[in-house]
DNA sequence: CCAAGTCAAGGTGCC
DNA sequence: GGCACCTTGACTTGG
């Protein structure tokens, strides 16, 4: 299956004729700090979680379809969950979309899964970040666990190593967790810190299976070659079907910078040949990580012959 | 309508 | 040391 990440982007052609893309998946915010000074009433903190969670359930719905049967859950579905009063979270409206979702998801055999935000960092030395980690973490194994959701890395909650070389703290921090997000959990390897050769020591010692991204190899390669790395990934994973990642850098930039070659482009320039065939095999659910989300995964099932399932 | 400034948080590479 | 970047800008304010 080839995934879909967080946005749903149409054209619309602005009054004056340029065409931008909108995302529809509309999802609001809310700021810590107007949440502290009392800004916000319980009533608009309900309301951004129904508007969210209710996006998510008709955008679910519309790229089945059209097709897509894996989606990537934005981070941002319920702002500050870990300080809002609980009634917010229980209220019946949350919680009955969040079973409707799951129940969805699984009869029409979709997979969804997350990708916690960058301040996830178990490897870190300061425990007020790990704790702060555990919390966000909390978040998404409890979304998962209202839709029903297996705990199973197939419905993965997905992040990355962190600080590097923070590998044995990494470890500690993963065997502490509960089930709920352990049982989930995947890590991916960056383009500085983790390579998939560092992860797998990481899964040695805690069978959380390794997600490989293909970009992201080519900046950190640990001493293998991306197909030798993305076949001992699949190794990490039991029963589940591996996910991996594609991105590309965008075209120009290829013989840039760090800064530049990490940049990701709009459309599919290409797909490492390896990574297409472990696809075609059913071995492997791609996320696509392009700037034009769907419309990017459209065109590349066109350009590259590929099966959306 | 539009542009600029702001927003909770970590780690990293580039300048 | 400051800034941009990361899976992803939205919101407020002032023109």
């Amino acid at each position: 299956m080839i995934g879909l990440c967080c946005h749903y982007v149409v054209p619309v052609t602005k009054r004056n004729g340029t065409i931008e893309y909108d995302n529809i998946l509309n999802e609001r915010t809310l700021q810590f700090k107007a949440f502290n000074s009392g800004k916000y009433s319980k009533e608009k903190v309900l309301d951004t979680y129904i508007n969210n969670i209710s996006h998510v359930k008709s955008i679910l719905n519309k790229i089945l379809n059209e097709g897509i049967k894996s989606y990537r859950m934005s981070t941002g579905v319920f702002p500050l969950w870990d300080i809002v009063s609980d009634d917010i979270k229980n209220n019946d409206l949350v919680l009955s979309t969040l079973k409707e979702i799951g129940a969805f998801v699984l009869k029409n055999n979709m997979r969804i899964t997350c990708h916690p935000d960058q301040f996830v960092v178990l490897s870190s030395d300061n425990p007020n970040v790990r704790d702060n980690s555990l919390k966000t973490l909390s978040m998404h194994a409890w979304i998962f666990d209202k839709m029903e959701l297996p705990k199973t890395p197939y419905y993965s909650i997905n992040i990355h190593g962190g600080k590097g070389g923070n590998g044995k703290q990494l470890i500690e921090s993963i065997c502490a967790l509960p089930d709920s997000i352990k049982n989930r959990l995947t890590l991916e390897n960056d383009e500085s810190s983790y390579s998939v050769a560092d992860l797998y020591e990481v899964y040695a010692n805690t069978q959380v299976p390794v997600c490989f991204d293909s970009h992201h190899h080519s900046f950190n390669d640990g001493g293998m070659s991306a197909e030798d790395a993305m076949n001992k990934a699949f190794t990490t994973w039991g029963t589940s079907k591996p996910m991996t990642h594609l991105s590309n850098t965008t075209p120009g930039l290829e013989s840039g910078s760090f800064r530049e070659k990490r940049k990701h482009s709009d459309y599919v320039h290409y797909i490492p040949e390896y990574q297409l065939k472990a696809h075609s095999e059913n071995k492997t659910d791609i996320d696509f990580e392009f700037k034009m989300k769907n419309l990017a995964i459209f065109k590349a099932v066109k350009d590259f012959n590929i099966s959306l399932v």
